[in-house]
RNA sequence: GCGGAUAUGGUGAAGUGGUAUCAUAGGAGGUUUCCAACCUUUUGUCGUGGGUUCAACUCCCGCUAUCCGCACCA
């Protein structure tokens, strides 16, 4: 990679620390794997960026922003399936100490040992026997879950139930599905939306930003009809050449309406949110020409996703997933159901009432139940299937097997009219889902620039202006004669300004202030001299071009 | 997790069995100072725990962290 060849990198990293953008958290006990904090700098800019794309989605006008607890009883996420699926099954040879993955020692014994439970692991481990890799004994400790959820106690002592903190904020929005729904008045589609930490026990944390152990995510949870007619208008989005690579095709460009239109992209609403995806990254300053699309393989797809991209974007570390738009099915709302008994349906109602007609026959109860007692239930159900030209008495099986004789008196005519005007169904999920540390850190990467200046490297961070950290400096030129008391009254103002960010500097030669401002992508520098004193009109100064204006102070307050 | 390398002011580096040097940055002051100028002055460092030694930043071991491979993971 160039990028390590001639060291921008490394200097990006410096630059990062030194002025506050990231740097490893904990730094003065050594740090912490897998932790950042994001600095003076770099905390307003992560917030920026979060604040930027809660605004994107909730454009779509059917969204509502959700914050639901870290902290995860450990049901919910057994139910989720992430008990099971963000496991790895250790055993350690007894031998010497090596530990192994238990699949990964049954793999020659079995065909997908991957899908085992961990009893099953433990059974077959004992019987077959096999080799340590490392010492070549065969005596195996227990099989244990080795998590990558971080596991906590919710309570304390006996009385605690166990819990994770949570591994991505989606499973909050499944579980306030009733809530959603009745916000919205029962009607779908609709959404949430969550902007918020996720923590994953990694086993080896690596490449700064990319991969964490805490992380911020922002999720939207986009709850769909899966037979409500979709539509969708991808014109937006007709234009932007992409690079895409599916599960069938090599590396191809073509457009998001295209590729939808191709049947590459599956669901129309998947499409829509690749598209707004895009222009949400494009909005951040990420070069479009660094951003592709990649479609899981099947096999590769998690145990949740019916179809699912990747967003991958080009930096200093190589292509690195950003953002996953998947389809999820019915997988979470469902798996939450079944393990609760609590109703996660939506209501779809017919066009058309239907109407269905019965005619035949069913139980006599008064009869019925002391004749038949404890099968009485069963001979409903055997009695309502007959046909309405059966004779009694006549001879039924029951679905538990018993043959018993039904009489007259134990039967009447049964005819009704039902009326149907809907039925319930399970909503299916759309779920974008963004790593807001990997997309900060690309937004950095695209935007570090570095120039040459008399054989030294000059840096400007070209952040878009929605997200710089800082909205303007401001510098005395000299900090005597009322200069500095100006100054410090046009930034008190700035500062009082609603979502406005100033940052006054008063040491070393202007020069270096410019470049202490271009460092951390300060895009305006306002510059008060002599000659502010007498007319209130200052310089400032663009960080890009290097222009200077001349404009009063009045006009920048506006 | 395995293998290899590394850990010295905020940042980047040099160096030694007798408590350390340089650059840069930061603070104060000066300079009519508009693109990292200059002058004076000042602040601040041997990751952590243990061992060897009269003495450890230096040698040895553990731990933690960082970087590079592999593995893992999305």
């Amino acid at each position: 990679m160039t990028d390590e060849a001639d060291g921008r990198l490394e200097r990006l990293n410096e630059m990062l620390k030194r002025r506050g953008f990231l740097l490893p958290a904990f730094g003065i006990y050594g740090g912490a794997k897998g932790l950042y904090d994001f600095g003076p700098v770099g905390g307003r800019l992560r917030s920026r960026v979060n604040q930027a794309w809660l605004d994107h989605w909730l454009q779509l006008g059917n969204i509502v922003e959700l914050s639901c607890p870290t902290v995860t009883p450990y049901e919910v996420l057994e139910a989720s399936g992430h008990v099971g699926e963000f496991s790895d099954f250790m055993t350690t040879c007894k031998a010497c100490g090596e530990a192994s993955r238990a699949d990964t020692l049954l793999e020659p014994h079995h065909p997908n040992p991957d899908a085992l439970k961990r009893d099953e692991l433990q059974t077959l481990l004992l019987s077959l026997n096999p080799e340590c890799p490392a010492c070549n004994a065969s005596d195996w400790s227990d099989v244990v879950a080795q998590n990558l959820m971080f596991n906590t106690t919710i309570g304390s002592g006996s009385s605690g139930r166990a819990g994770f903190i949570r591994p991505e904020t989606a499973q909050g929005m499944f579980t306030s599905f009733p809530s959603i729904y009745r916000h919205f008045r029962e009607r779908l589609p609709f959404g949430a939306v969550q902007v918020g930490k996720g923590y994953r026990n990694e086993i080896a944390p690596r490449q700064g930003m990319i991969r964490l152990r805490e992380f911020n995510m922002a999720e939207l949870e986009y709850f769909i009809d899966p037979e409500a007619p979709v539509q969708v208008d991808l014109s937006p989005w007709q234009d932007q050449n992409i690079t895409f690579i599916s599960q069938d095709t090599p590396e191809f460009t073509s457009t998001i309406a295209k590729a939808h239109e191709d049947g590459i992209i599956h669901h129309p609403t998947v499409a829509q949110f690749l598209g707004m995806t895009y222009d949400f990254l494009a909005n951040m300053g990420i070069m479009t020409s660094k951003i592709r699309f990649r479609q899981h393989e099947k096999d590769e797809m998690a145990h949740y996703a019916q179809d699912c991209w990747d967003i991958e974007i080009l930096g200093s570390y190589g292509w690195i997933e950003c953002v996953g738009v998947a389809h999820r099915g019915c997988y979470d709302l469902e798996s939450h159901h079944k393990a609760t008994g609590k109703s996660l349906h939506a209501r779809r109602e017919y066009a058309e009432p239907r109407m269905t007609t019965i005619d035949a026959w069913t139980i006599n109860g008064a009869t019925v139940g002391p004749t038949f007692k404890a099968l009485a239930g069963a001979v409903k159900v055997a009695v309502e299937e007959l046909p309405k030209d059966t004779e009694f008495p006549t001879q039924v099986t029951l679905s538990t097997g018993d043959v018993v004789t039904v009489e007259p008196q134990h039967v009447k005519p049964n005819q009704m009219v039902i009326k149907e005007t809907g039925e319930w169904f399970i909503p299916h999920v759309i779920e974008p889902a963004f790593g807001i540390d990997r997309i900060i850190w690309h937004m950095i990467d695209h935007a570090y620039h570095e120039s040459d200046k008399d054989g030294d490297v000059y840096t400007t961070m070209k952040l878009q202006q929605s997200v710089v950290p800082v909205d303007y400096a401001v510098f005395p030129l000299f900090e005597k004669d009322g200069m500095d008391e100006l100054a410090m009254e046009l930034h008190r103002s700035f500062c009082t300004t609603p979502g406005v960010v100033s940052m006054y500097d008063g040491s070393g030669s202007i020069g270096r202030r410019y470049a202490r401002a271009d460092e951390i992508g300060v895009p305006k520098c306002i510059t008060i001299d002599h000659q502010s004193l007498e007319d209130r009109t200052v310089t400032v100064r663009n960080r890009d071009s290097g222009e200077q204006t001349r404009v009063s102070i009045d006009s920048l307050l506006q």
